[in-house]
DNA sequence: AGCATGACGATCG
DNA sequence: GCGATCGCCATGC
């Protein structure tokens, strides 16, 4: 049997982050409870790596409440508000607004 | 091998 | 409602 590795961890959640519709959003903690992978860090971890694949629309990835808290990954701090406001998200102060309606729930929306 | 940190989350006081 | 604390796993020193 072959054991579960980081890198299968990882991949699994680039693949949940690639799912991602454009203009919707989900967070860390959703895709680590979807996977089983145990605690948000490891999302927000793969995440930090996610420069080494392509196509990872990490900008969509956000926290609970709807905070943009890690723009400060991407090259400029606005470029992580500028690709959401560019999807039709409104974004304001670092938050998203009514990002419930945004919200994009691995665990319902792929069941 | 032990300790500190991190793009988080939940709980407790 | 908010700060402190713990749990989660991976990484760096």
């Amino acid at each position: 049997m072959i054991p579960q590795t980081k890198e299968n961890r990882f991949d699994d959640i680039y693949e949940v982050v690639r799912l991602i519709p454009s203009g919707r959003v989900s967070t860390y903690g959703a895709i680590a409870k979807y996977l089983g992978h145990g605690g948000a860090r490891l999302v927000g971890w793969a995440m930090n790596a996610s420069h080494t694949q392509a196509n990872i629309p990490a900008h969509r990835v956000v926290n609970r409440n709807g905070v943009l808290t890690g723009k400060h990954h991407f090259e400029n701090p606005e470029a992580m508000k500028n690709l959401l406001e560019s999807e039709g998200i409104i974004v304001k102060n670092d938050q998203i607004i009514d990002f419930q309606k945004y919200f994009w729930n691995p665990e319902t929306e792929l069941l």
